[in-house]
DNA sequence: TTGTATGCGTTATCAT
DNA sequence: ATGATAACGCATACAA
C-alpha cells in the first residue's frame, strides 16, 4: 500500500496538517520542521494521492486535451503529434498531467459529459476544428474552463490561433509577386474554420491586386497527401501557374501530381504550403510554406488555461501567434521579374512579426486591424 | 456545483447506496427501482465524480500511457501517433480514460514516481524502447500493473510485440531470393530492443543462406528520414544491391539518397522497410515493407492491461502480434531469376500468419519455436 | 432488496 | 506555528 500523509506525519513526529502544509508550500511552517518533514518525504519517496487531493481541494492539476477523431485520423500529418507534444511538455513543466481524449463520433456525447462532470479535470484544451462543433457549445455552456486551439467563428471563447487570414494572404501575395496569374488553391474541408480563414486570405490577396477569382482553380482537399494529390490532378487541366495548399501535407501531394504531369516546379507551377512541418524542407524541391509554431501554441494553450483556472471569471482571451513565411527558393521562388515597380515593397500592409514572438489580440482576427496586436503579458 | 450521489438519491427517493448500486450495475436492486433511479440519472445527466470513486474503490479506470520523449521526438514517424490512437480508441471502448506522459528525460524521475504512487492510474502502458530503461525497472519493482509495447531483453514482464527477429529475417530473405548479394541494412539505435531484434533477423537470414556478413554494409540509423538518408549516402560507395531499413521512415530517406546517386530502384538497389506506415505506399517507387499492426497492438495492450488489473497475481503475458510482408513490386521485387531451383519455396521455415490474427506466445520470441504461437484466448 | 455507517487520503477551518 | 476535526463524493461491509 502506498504511503499516506498520516504515515509521513507519524514518521516525522508532526501532525498530518503540517505535512500537508509542507507539501503545499504553505508559509506557515517553521523552517526547521519543514526540513524535517521534507527529509522524510524525500526519503520515503512519498507522493500524495491525487484522487484524494482532487476530492478535498476541488482541483486535480489535470488538463484534458480533446481532439475530435473525425479529424484525428490525419495522424500522417504531424500537426496533432506536435500539438500533443507541446501540450505535454508544458504540462510537465507546470506540474500538471494531461488526459487525452481522441473523441470518436460515437463516443462523443458520453465523452463530453464525462469530461465536464467527472471532476477529474480542471480545464480542457480543445483542438476544435469544425465550425459547428457541438463540443464547443457544451463547453461554452458549462462552467468548465477551456481554451480552443483555433478560433471559433461565432462564439466568444478563449482561443489560441494564428491569424490564418493574414498568413494566407501573405503566402498568396508571395505568389502574386512572382507574376503568377493563375494561382490555384487547395483548401481544407469546408466545415473547418482554419480552412475557411485560409481561403479568405487567398481571396483577399487576389482582391488586393485586382486579380480575378477563377473558380475552377479552387478545390477542396481534406488535409491529406492523397487529397492534395487528387486535387492537383484535377487542377492541372486548368493550367494553374501556382498553387497555394492550405497545409504542407496536401502541398506534398500536389508536388507529386505536378511531377507526374511532367511539369516543373517552380518553372511551370510554383507551390506554397502551410505549417512548415518537419519534412516540408524535404520535399523535392523543398517547400515554401507559412510556418506556424504548433508546439508553442500547445504550450501557450496550457499556460493560458492554467491562468484561466487560477483566475476564474476573468475576461476571455484571444491569443494570436505569429507566423512566418519560409521561402525555400526552389519551390515557390521568383521566376520572372516583377511587372510593375511597386512589387518590391511588401504588398501586405503590415510586418509579419518573427515567429517566436507571441502576440495577443483582443478583437476578432478577421478584423483588419493589425494594431491591436499586442505583446502578450505573461502572468498578468 | 455538480450533482452527487446524494442528490440523485433524494431526487429518486432512495438511498445513496442504491444509486451507487444502480450505477455500478449491481444485480441486487429491484428492476423497478433501477429504472426509477436510472431515469433521474439520465434526466439530470449525472456523472459520478471519478476522484471520489477512485478514492473509495481504489480504482479509477484510468490508464497511463508512457512514451519516453527521448524517443518521442520521432513524431515525424507515424508510429507513436498510431499507437496513441490505438490505445485511445480501446480505452474509449472499454470505458477507460488515458493519461498521457511524454516522459522527457529531465522530468523522468519525478514522472515515474508520480505515476506509480499518485493513485490516479490503475495501470501503465509503456512504450519502452531502450534496453535498459530505468522506468521499466521501477515499474517491475513496484506493484503497479503494467505492460510493455516491445519486449524486454532480460526482465520477465508483460509485453506486446511483433516477432521482430522473425519478421526481419523474412524481409531479408525476400531480398536474398532476388539473388541480391550485397544486402545492406540501416538499423535503429543500438540501445533499443527493436533495433537489436531486427538486426538479429537480418543476421539470421544471411546465415540461413551462408551469405557473408559485410560489416561495411551495416549502418546505424536513428529512425528518422534524415538518418536514413545520411546512412544510405555513406552506404552507396560500398555498392550495395539491396538495403533493409529497420523502419519505413529511414527507408524513405534511403530512397532519396539512392535517387540522388542516380541509381535505379529496384534495378540497382532494392529497398525493404518495416512498419507499413500510411505513406509507405506513397514513396517512389512504392515501398516493400514488413507490416506491423501498430494500432491493434495499442488496443491489445489496453485489453491485456485491463485484464491484468482485473486479475492481479496472474501469470505474465507475452503476446506476439503477427506481421506481414507487403511486397510492392516496384521497390523490392525480383529483378533476376533465382540462381538455384529451391528459391521458389519460402526459405523461412514457417508461414507468416495473416496480419489481423493475433497470437500469444509463452516463450521468448528470440527462441526458434514457431509452434508455441497460439491463438490468444480472449477474456481467459 | 434496501438503508446505515464507515473509510478512502487529502485540504481547509478552526482552535490552540 | 501546529494540531484536531470536518468535509469532499463515493463504495462497501454490515445491518435490517
Amino acid at each position: 500500500m502506498a504511503l499516506t500523509l498520516e504515515d509521513i506525519a507519524r514518521l516525522s513526529g508532526v501532525s498530518r496538517s503540517t505535512v500537508s502544509r509542507v507539501i503545499n508550500a504553505n508559509s506557515n511552517v517553521k523552517e526547521e520542521t519543514r526540513q524535517k518533514v521534507l527529509k522524510v518525504i524525500q526519503n520515503k519517496n512519498f507522493q500524495p494521492n491525487l484522487a484524494a487531493r482532487g476530492l478535498a481541494a476541488g482541483r486535480t492539476n489535470i488538463i484534458g486535451l480533446v481532439i475530435p477523431a473525425g479529424v484525428a485520423f490525419i495522424f500522417t500529418d504531424p500537426y496533432f503529434p506536435l500539438l500533443i507534444q507541446g501540450v505535454s511538455e508544458a504540462c510537465n513543466a507546470h506540474d500538471h498531467s494531461v488526459m487525452l481524449w481522441l473523441a470518436e463520433p460515437e463516443y462523443e456525447r458520453r465523452t463530453i459529459s464525462q469530461i465536464l462532470h467527472n471532476g477529474l479535470v480542471d480545464g480542457v484544451i480543445l483542438s476544435s476544428a469544425l465550425m459547428d462543433d457541438p463540443i464547443v457549445k457544451s463547453l461554452h455552456e458549462s462552467k468548465m474552463p477551456f481554451i480552443l486551439i483555433g478560433r471559433h467563428p461565432t462564439l466568444e471563447v478563449n482561443y489560441i490561433d494564428v491569424d490564418n487570414i493574414r498568413a494566407s494572404r501573405e503566402a498568396t501575395h508571395h505568389l502574386i509577386r512572382q507574376s503568377r496569374k493563375r494561382i490555384a488553391t487547395i483548401t481544407g474541408p469546408h466545415n473547418q474554420i482554419a480552412s475557411y480563414d485560409r481561403y479568405q486570405g487567398y481571396l483577399k490577396a487576389l482582391n488586393d491586386r485586382n486579380l480575378p477569382l477563377l473558380s475552377e482553380l479552387v478545390l477542396e482537399g481534406d488535409w491529406t497527401e492523397a487529397g492534395g494529390y487528387a486535387a492537383m490532378n484535377r487542377l492541372i487541366p486548368y493550367k494553374p501557374d501556382a498553387v497555394f495548399a492550405a497545409n504542407d501535407v496536401m502541398a506534398a501531394g500536389a508536388i507529386s501530381a505536378i511531377h507526374e504531369a511532367q511539369l516543373r516546379i517552380p518553372e511551370d507551377v510554383a507551390v506554397v504550403g502551410f505549417d512548415d512541418t518537419p519534412n516540408a524542407s524535404r520535399t523535392q524541391p523543398p517547400l515554401t510554406t507559412m510556418r506556424q509554431p504548433i508546439q508553442s501554441m500547445g504550450a501557450l494553450a496550457v499556460e493560458t488555461l492554467i491562468d484561466i483556472i487560477d483566475h476564474p471569471g476573468s475576461d476571455s482571451r484571444s491569443i494570436l501567434v505569429a507566423t512566418e513565411l519560409v521561402i525555400r527558393e526552389s519551390c515557390g521562388a521568383l521566376i520572372s521579374k516583377p511587372e510593375g515597380g511597386d512589387e518590391s515593397k511588401n504588398p501586405v500592409d503590415y510586418q509579419i512579426p518573427p515567429v517566436n514572438q507571441l502576440h495577443q489580440s483582443v478583437g476578432n482576427p478577421a478584423d483588419e486591424n493589425p494594431n491591436i496586436l499586442r505583446r502578450r503579458v505573461k502572468n498578468a
